[in-house]
DNA sequence: GTATGCTTTCGGC
DNA sequence: TTACGGCCGAAAGCATAC
Protein backbone atom coordinates (compact mmCIF):
# COMPACT_ATOMS: atom_id res chain seq x y z
CA UNK A 1 0.00 0.00 0.00
CA UNK A 2 1.58 3.28 -1.10
CA UNK A 3 0.58 6.46 1.13
CA UNK A 4 -1.61 8.79 -0.29
CA UNK A 5 0.05 11.81 -2.61
CA UNK A 6 -0.39 15.60 -0.58
CA UNK A 7 -0.43 18.30 -3.37
CA UNK A 8 -1.33 21.99 -2.79
CA UNK A 9 -2.47 24.48 -4.64
CA UNK A 10 -1.71 27.73 -4.23
CA UNK A 11 -4.04 30.52 -5.96
CA UNK A 12 -2.73 33.88 -5.10
CA UNK A 13 -5.92 36.36 -4.42
CA UNK A 14 -6.90 38.88 -7.30
CA UNK A 15 -3.66 38.72 -7.89
CA UNK A 16 -2.62 42.49 -10.26
CA UNK A 17 -5.04 44.36 -7.82
CA UNK A 18 -3.31 43.31 -4.82
CA UNK A 19 0.23 43.94 -6.25
CA UNK A 20 -1.65 47.30 -6.89
CA UNK A 21 -2.99 47.74 -2.97
CA UNK A 22 0.40 46.62 -1.97
CA UNK A 23 2.29 49.63 -3.55
CA UNK A 24 -0.02 52.28 -2.82
CA UNK A 25 -1.52 51.16 0.42
CA UNK A 26 -3.88 54.64 0.31
CA UNK A 27 -6.02 52.40 -2.15
CA UNK A 28 -6.71 49.76 0.25
CA UNK A 29 -10.61 49.60 1.21
CA UNK A 30 -11.57 51.18 -2.25
CA UNK A 31 -12.50 49.47 -5.22
CA UNK A 32 -9.54 48.82 -7.36
CA UNK A 33 -10.06 47.99 -11.14
CA UNK A 34 -6.70 46.94 -13.19
CA UNK A 35 -7.60 47.70 -16.41
CA UNK A 36 -6.72 47.21 -20.42
CA UNK A 37 -6.81 50.46 -22.06
CA UNK A 38 -6.68 49.70 -25.88
CA UNK A 39 -5.96 53.59 -26.51
CA UNK A 40 -8.80 53.85 -29.00
CA UNK A 41 -11.05 56.19 -27.10
CA UNK A 42 -10.15 57.78 -23.72
CA UNK A 43 -12.01 54.87 -21.77
CA UNK A 44 -12.09 51.25 -24.05
CA UNK A 45 -10.58 48.53 -23.15
CA UNK A 46 -12.12 45.88 -20.81
CA UNK A 47 -11.23 44.86 -16.94
CA UNK A 48 -8.41 42.67 -16.05
CA UNK A 49 -9.22 42.17 -12.21
CA UNK A 50 -10.99 43.70 -9.59
CA UNK A 51 -10.55 43.63 -5.94
CA UNK A 52 -13.23 42.05 -4.22
CA UNK A 53 -14.32 45.51 -2.65
CA UNK A 54 -15.49 46.34 -6.47
CA UNK A 55 -16.43 42.81 -7.17
CA UNK A 56 -19.41 43.81 -4.55
CA UNK A 57 -20.21 46.04 -7.31
CA UNK A 58 -20.53 43.88 -9.99
CA UNK A 59 -17.02 44.54 -11.23
CA UNK A 60 -15.33 41.50 -12.46
CA UNK A 61 -12.47 40.47 -15.21
CA UNK A 62 -13.39 40.76 -18.88
CA UNK A 63 -16.17 43.43 -18.51
CA UNK A 64 -15.70 46.50 -20.70
CA UNK A 65 -13.97 49.57 -18.56
CA UNK A 66 -16.76 52.22 -19.32
CA UNK A 67 -19.18 49.62 -18.06
CA UNK A 68 -17.05 49.20 -14.68
CA UNK A 69 -16.86 53.23 -14.33
CA UNK A 70 -20.42 53.23 -14.34
CA UNK A 71 -21.16 50.28 -11.68
CA UNK A 72 -18.56 52.52 -9.48
CA UNK A 73 -19.56 56.20 -10.30
CA UNK A 74 -20.89 56.55 -7.00
CA UNK A 75 -17.65 55.35 -5.48
CA UNK A 76 -14.44 56.50 -4.68
CA UNK A 77 -12.74 53.76 -6.88
CA UNK A 78 -9.18 53.18 -8.38
CA UNK A 79 -8.44 52.85 -12.14
CA UNK A 80 -5.17 51.61 -12.81
CA UNK A 81 -4.05 50.12 -16.02
CA UNK A 82 -2.42 47.11 -16.15
CA UNK A 83 1.76 46.76 -15.82
CA UNK A 84 2.58 43.24 -16.43
CA UNK A 85 6.25 43.32 -15.98
CA UNK A 86 5.87 44.67 -12.38
CA UNK A 87 3.31 41.59 -11.42
CA UNK A 88 6.05 39.03 -13.34
CA UNK A 89 8.45 40.36 -10.66
CA UNK A 90 6.52 39.58 -8.11
CA UNK A 91 5.18 36.74 -9.36
CA UNK A 92 8.73 34.99 -9.52
CA UNK A 93 9.83 35.95 -6.27
CA UNK A 94 6.95 34.17 -4.75
CA UNK A 95 6.82 31.02 -7.23
CA UNK A 96 10.49 30.49 -6.01
CA UNK A 97 10.06 30.89 -2.76
CA UNK A 98 7.22 28.14 -2.88
CA UNK A 99 9.32 26.05 -5.19
CA UNK A 100 11.77 25.89 -2.20
CA UNK A 101 8.97 24.00 -0.11
CA UNK A 102 7.77 21.54 -2.84
CA UNK A 103 9.39 18.22 -3.60
CA UNK A 104 8.09 18.94 -6.89
CA UNK A 105 6.88 22.23 -8.30
CA UNK A 106 4.18 23.26 -11.45
CA UNK A 107 3.55 26.90 -12.29
CA UNK A 108 0.40 26.72 -13.89
CA UNK A 109 0.28 30.46 -14.51
CA UNK A 110 1.31 34.07 -13.25
CA UNK A 111 -0.45 33.19 -10.09
CA UNK A 112 -1.15 29.76 -9.23
CA UNK A 113 0.66 26.63 -8.41
CA UNK A 114 1.10 23.23 -7.06
CA UNK A 115 3.43 21.72 -4.63
CA UNK A 116 3.86 18.20 -3.95
CA UNK A 117 4.94 17.54 -0.82
CA UNK A 118 4.12 13.92 -0.12
CA UNK A 119 7.55 13.45 1.47
CA UNK A 120 8.53 16.27 3.62
CA UNK A 121 4.98 16.10 5.44
CA UNK A 122 5.55 12.18 5.34
CA UNK A 123 1.57 12.05 4.22
CA UNK A 124 0.24 13.74 6.79
CA UNK A 125 -2.47 15.98 6.37
CA UNK A 126 -1.88 17.72 9.37
CA UNK A 127 1.45 18.54 9.18
CA UNK A 128 0.33 19.96 5.49
CA UNK A 129 -1.74 22.35 6.62
CA UNK A 130 0.93 23.62 9.09
CA UNK A 131 2.80 23.94 6.00
CA UNK A 132 0.50 25.94 3.95
CA UNK A 133 -0.01 27.95 6.77
CA UNK A 134 3.70 28.58 6.93
CA UNK A 135 3.89 29.71 3.49
CA UNK A 136 1.18 31.64 3.83
CA UNK A 137 2.85 33.89 6.20
CA UNK A 138 6.17 33.83 3.91
CA UNK A 139 4.53 35.15 1.00
CA UNK A 140 3.21 37.73 3.40
CA UNK A 141 5.97 38.58 5.37
CA UNK A 142 8.40 38.51 2.15
CA UNK A 143 5.55 39.83 -0.61
CA UNK A 144 2.82 41.47 1.64
CA UNK A 145 0.44 39.03 -0.15
CA UNK A 146 -2.53 36.92 0.70
CA UNK A 147 -3.52 33.53 -1.25
CA UNK A 148 -5.71 30.79 -1.21
CA UNK A 149 -4.80 27.27 -0.47
CA UNK A 150 -6.39 23.60 -1.28
CA UNK A 151 -4.80 20.46 0.12
CA UNK A 152 -5.79 17.03 -1.50
CA UNK A 153 -4.49 13.88 -2.54
CA UNK A 154 -3.92 15.24 -6.22
CA UNK A 155 -4.25 17.97 -8.22
CA UNK A 156 -7.68 17.95 -9.28
CA UNK A 157 -8.69 18.28 -5.71
CA UNK A 158 -6.09 20.80 -4.15
CA UNK A 159 -7.39 22.93 -7.10
CA UNK A 160 -11.30 22.87 -6.26
CA UNK A 161 -10.40 22.77 -2.87
CA UNK A 162 -8.38 26.29 -3.39
CA UNK A 163 -11.36 27.46 -5.09
CA UNK A 164 -13.00 26.60 -2.19
CA UNK A 165 -12.93 29.64 0.11
CA UNK A 166 -11.11 32.84 -0.91
CA UNK A 167 -9.54 35.54 -0.80
CA UNK A 168 -7.22 34.18 2.27
CA UNK A 169 -8.23 30.98 2.45
CA UNK A 170 -6.67 27.36 3.21
CA UNK A 171 -9.17 24.17 2.51
CA UNK A 172 -7.90 20.72 3.66
CA UNK A 173 -9.78 17.82 2.27
CA UNK A 174 -8.25 14.25 3.27
CA UNK A 175 -8.69 11.56 1.08
CA UNK A 176 -11.50 10.18 3.01
CA UNK A 177 -13.15 13.47 2.32
CA UNK A 178 -12.62 13.42 -1.12
CA UNK A 179 -16.33 12.12 -2.62
CA UNK A 180 -18.63 13.86 0.06
CA UNK A 181 -16.69 17.09 -0.84
CA UNK A 182 -16.83 16.39 -5.13
CA UNK A 183 -20.52 14.92 -4.83
CA UNK A 184 -22.21 18.37 -4.23
CA UNK A 185 -20.38 20.54 -7.23
CA UNK A 186 -21.73 20.93 -10.86
CA UNK A 187 -19.71 18.51 -12.84
CA UNK A 188 -18.54 21.33 -14.91
CA UNK A 189 -15.94 22.01 -12.10
CA UNK A 190 -14.27 18.89 -13.38
CA UNK A 191 -11.50 19.40 -15.49
CA UNK A 192 -12.19 17.68 -18.59
CA UNK A 193 -16.10 18.96 -18.69
CA UNK A 194 -16.85 22.08 -20.74
CA UNK A 195 -20.07 23.25 -22.04
CA UNK A 196 -21.08 20.80 -24.45
CA UNK A 197 -19.73 17.81 -22.20
CA UNK A 198 -21.90 18.85 -19.53
CA UNK A 199 -25.25 18.92 -22.06
CA UNK A 200 -24.71 15.47 -22.76
CA UNK A 201 -24.38 14.65 -19.49
CA UNK A 202 -27.13 16.92 -18.21
CA UNK A 203 -29.33 14.42 -20.97
CA UNK A 204 -28.42 11.30 -19.24
CA UNK A 205 -29.58 13.07 -15.84
CA UNK A 206 -25.80 13.34 -14.90
CA UNK A 207 -25.68 16.80 -13.23
CA UNK A 208 -23.43 16.91 -9.96
CA UNK A 209 -19.90 15.19 -9.71
CA UNK A 210 -22.07 12.62 -7.08
CA UNK A 211 -24.58 11.79 -9.97
CA UNK A 212 -21.03 11.07 -12.33
CA UNK A 213 -19.68 9.17 -9.47
CA UNK A 214 -23.33 6.87 -9.24
CA UNK A 215 -23.03 6.55 -13.40
CA UNK A 216 -22.58 2.79 -14.81
CA UNK A 217 -18.64 3.07 -16.04
CA UNK A 218 -20.31 0.45 -19.02
CA UNK A 219 -22.80 3.45 -19.54
CA UNK A 220 -19.90 6.61 -19.47
CA UNK A 221 -17.84 4.12 -21.83
CA UNK A 222 -20.75 3.77 -24.14
CA UNK A 223 -21.66 7.64 -23.90
CA UNK A 224 -17.69 9.29 -24.20
CA UNK A 225 -15.87 6.38 -25.60
CA UNK A 226 -13.04 4.60 -23.71
CA UNK A 227 -10.61 7.25 -23.24
CA UNK A 228 -12.94 9.91 -21.61
CA UNK A 229 -15.61 7.32 -20.16
CA UNK A 230 -12.83 5.99 -17.94
CA UNK A 231 -11.50 9.54 -17.31
CA UNK A 232 -14.57 10.73 -15.94
CA UNK A 233 -15.42 8.12 -14.07
CA UNK A 234 -12.38 8.57 -11.91
CA UNK A 235 -12.36 12.00 -12.00
CA UNK A 236 -15.76 12.13 -10.09
CA UNK A 237 -14.51 9.53 -7.40
CA UNK A 238 -11.43 12.06 -7.04
CA UNK A 239 -8.83 10.38 -8.42
CA UNK A 240 -6.12 11.76 -10.83
CA UNK A 241 -2.53 10.79 -11.14
CA UNK A 242 -1.43 13.31 -13.15
CA UNK A 243 1.86 14.37 -11.53
CA UNK A 244 3.38 17.22 -10.08
CA UNK A 245 5.87 18.68 -12.44
CA UNK A 246 7.72 21.41 -14.46
CA UNK A 247 6.64 22.68 -16.87
CA UNK A 248 8.54 23.38 -20.00
CA UNK A 249 8.57 25.90 -22.59
CA UNK A 250 5.20 27.69 -23.46
CA UNK A 251 2.98 26.02 -26.39
CA UNK A 252 2.02 29.14 -28.11
CA UNK A 253 3.27 32.56 -28.24
CA UNK A 254 1.12 35.16 -29.43
CA UNK A 255 0.55 39.00 -29.55
CA UNK A 256 -2.75 40.45 -30.26
CA UNK A 257 -3.53 44.35 -31.31
CA UNK A 258 -6.63 46.60 -31.31
CA UNK A 259 -6.48 48.82 -33.91
CA UNK A 260 -7.08 52.13 -34.33
CA UNK A 261 -10.06 51.95 -35.87
CA UNK A 262 -12.30 49.41 -37.51
CA UNK A 263 -10.62 48.52 -41.26
CA UNK A 264 -10.78 46.05 -44.38
CA UNK A 265 -7.96 47.89 -45.85
CA UNK A 266 -5.22 44.68 -46.16
CA UNK A 267 -2.35 47.09 -46.51
CA UNK A 268 -3.77 49.03 -42.99
CA UNK A 269 -3.56 45.43 -40.92
CA UNK A 270 -0.60 44.50 -42.59
CA UNK A 271 1.64 47.04 -41.19
CA UNK A 272 -0.01 46.22 -37.62
CA UNK A 273 0.90 42.44 -37.90
CA UNK A 274 4.26 43.07 -39.44
CA UNK A 275 4.88 44.66 -36.30
CA UNK A 276 3.17 41.90 -34.53
CA UNK A 277 5.31 39.57 -36.43
CA UNK A 278 8.94 40.99 -35.35
CA UNK A 279 7.81 41.05 -31.32
CA UNK A 280 6.73 37.03 -31.66
CA UNK A 281 9.42 36.84 -33.39
CA UNK A 282 11.99 38.25 -31.01
CA UNK A 283 10.35 36.38 -28.19
CA UNK A 284 10.43 33.27 -30.03
CA UNK A 285 14.37 33.41 -31.06
CA UNK A 286 15.14 34.78 -27.49
CA UNK A 287 13.78 31.60 -25.98
CA UNK A 288 15.60 29.52 -29.04
CA UNK A 289 12.68 27.77 -30.14
CA UNK A 290 11.90 27.09 -34.00
CA UNK A 291 8.02 27.15 -35.05
CA UNK A 292 5.86 24.74 -36.99
CA UNK A 293 2.74 26.55 -36.89
CA UNK A 294 1.80 29.90 -37.47
CA UNK A 295 -1.54 31.09 -37.06
CA UNK A 296 -3.69 34.88 -37.44
CA UNK A 297 -6.59 36.02 -34.74
CA UNK A 298 -8.95 38.68 -35.97
CA UNK A 299 -11.88 40.29 -33.66
CA UNK A 300 -14.82 41.84 -36.30
CA UNK A 301 -16.30 44.82 -35.53
CA UNK A 302 -19.49 42.65 -34.00
CA UNK A 303 -16.88 40.98 -31.55
CA UNK A 304 -16.91 37.81 -33.13
CA UNK A 305 -13.61 36.34 -33.14
CA UNK A 306 -11.67 34.12 -35.88
CA UNK A 307 -8.02 32.35 -36.35
CA UNK A 308 -6.62 30.64 -38.89
CA UNK A 309 -3.71 28.07 -38.89
CA UNK A 310 -1.09 27.06 -41.63
CA UNK A 311 1.50 24.17 -40.20
CA UNK A 312 4.13 23.39 -42.19
CA UNK A 313 6.36 20.13 -42.80
CA UNK A 314 9.35 21.49 -40.93
CA UNK A 315 10.82 23.86 -37.92
CA UNK A 316 11.74 27.13 -38.79
CA UNK A 317 12.81 30.52 -36.81
CA UNK A 318 12.76 33.07 -39.99
CA UNK A 319 10.36 36.01 -39.64
CA UNK A 320 10.08 36.44 -43.16
CA UNK A 321 8.07 33.09 -43.06
CA UNK A 322 6.20 34.19 -40.15
CA UNK A 323 5.12 37.61 -42.50
CA UNK A 324 4.58 35.62 -45.54
CA UNK A 325 2.16 32.96 -43.65
CA UNK A 326 0.65 35.64 -41.52
CA UNK A 327 0.30 37.69 -44.87
CA UNK A 328 -1.26 34.43 -46.82
CA UNK A 329 -3.70 33.75 -43.85
CA UNK A 330 -5.35 37.29 -44.08
CA UNK A 331 -5.73 37.47 -47.65
CA UNK A 332 -7.31 34.35 -47.34
CA UNK A 333 -9.62 35.18 -44.53
CA UNK A 334 -10.60 38.65 -45.55
CA UNK A 335 -11.87 36.47 -49.12
CA UNK A 336 -13.86 34.76 -46.93
CA UNK A 337 -15.08 36.76 -44.69
CA UNK A 338 -16.06 39.76 -47.04
CA UNK A 339 -18.44 42.04 -44.81
CA UNK A 340 -17.65 42.67 -41.85
CA UNK A 341 -14.66 44.93 -40.98
CA UNK A 342 -11.76 43.88 -38.48
CA UNK A 343 -11.53 45.49 -34.98
CA UNK A 344 -8.44 43.35 -33.37
CA UNK A 345 -5.58 41.34 -35.35
CA UNK A 346 -3.33 38.89 -33.86
CA UNK A 347 -0.34 36.78 -34.58
CA UNK A 348 0.66 33.67 -32.94
CA UNK A 349 3.40 31.19 -33.38
CA UNK A 350 3.48 27.69 -31.95
CA UNK A 351 4.27 23.82 -32.24
CA UNK A 352 7.76 24.58 -30.92
CA UNK A 353 10.83 22.68 -31.49
CA UNK A 354 14.46 23.57 -29.73
CA UNK A 355 16.24 25.84 -32.93
CA UNK A 356 19.95 24.32 -31.65
CA UNK A 357 20.41 21.71 -33.91
CA UNK A 358 21.18 18.86 -30.92
CA UNK A 359 19.07 16.27 -33.13
CA UNK A 360 20.87 13.13 -32.82
CA UNK A 361 22.74 12.56 -35.92
CA UNK A 362 22.40 9.70 -37.97
CA UNK A 363 25.93 8.76 -37.44
CA UNK A 364 26.08 9.43 -33.83
CA UNK A 365 22.82 6.95 -33.80
CA UNK A 366 24.44 4.34 -35.40
CA UNK A 367 27.52 4.89 -32.94
CA UNK A 368 25.44 4.93 -29.83
CA UNK A 369 23.76 1.37 -30.40
C1' DG B 1 -14.27 1.51 -33.09
C1' DT B 2 -10.72 4.06 -30.97
C1' DA B 3 -6.56 6.94 -30.98
C1' DT B 4 -4.15 10.77 -32.73
C1' DG B 5 -3.22 15.14 -34.82
C1' DC B 6 -4.67 19.43 -36.68
C1' DT B 7 -7.79 23.37 -36.61
C1' DT B 8 -11.01 26.56 -34.57
C1' DT B 9 -13.47 28.32 -30.76
C1' DC B 10 -14.15 28.89 -25.82
C1' DG B 11 -13.23 30.56 -21.34
C1' DG B 12 -10.39 32.12 -17.19
C1' DC B 13 -7.82 35.69 -15.42
C1' DT C 1 -28.81 51.29 -23.36
C1' DT C 2 -24.52 50.29 -25.62
C1' DA C 3 -20.25 49.42 -23.95
C1' DC C 4 -15.14 45.43 -25.10
C1' DG C 5 -7.94 43.43 -23.89
C1' DG C 6 -4.44 40.43 -24.33
C1' DC C 7 -2.80 36.11 -23.55
C1' DC C 8 -2.83 31.39 -22.65
C1' DG C 9 -4.34 26.47 -22.46
C1' DA C 10 -8.66 23.70 -22.63
C1' DA C 11 -12.49 22.08 -25.24
C1' DA C 12 -14.54 20.65 -29.29
C1' DG C 13 -14.94 19.30 -34.11
C1' DC C 14 -13.21 16.98 -37.73
C1' DA C 15 -10.06 14.02 -40.76
C1' DT C 16 -7.13 10.39 -40.92
C1' DA C 17 -4.41 6.51 -38.93
C1' DC C 18 -4.30 2.44 -36.58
Amino acid sequence: MVAARVVLHVDLDYFYAQCEEREDPSIGGKPVVVCVYSGRTADSGAVSTANYVARQFGVKSGIPIVLAKRMLKDEDAVFLPVNRKFYEKVSNSIMNLLRGHADSFEQVSIDEAFLDVTKRINSNFEEARKLAQRIKEEIMAKEKLTCSVGIGPNKLVSKIAAGFRKPDGLTVVKPEEVEAFLAPLPVGKLYGVGKKTEKVMEKFGIKTVGDLAKYNTEKLIEIFGKTLGVYFHNAAKGIDEEPVQERGRAESLSRIKTLKEDTRDLKVILEEVDRLCSEVHSRVVQQGLNFRSVGIMAVMTDMSVHSRTKTFENSTNELEVLRSTAKELFERFLRQQPELEVRRVGVKASNFEESQKKQTRLIDFANKT
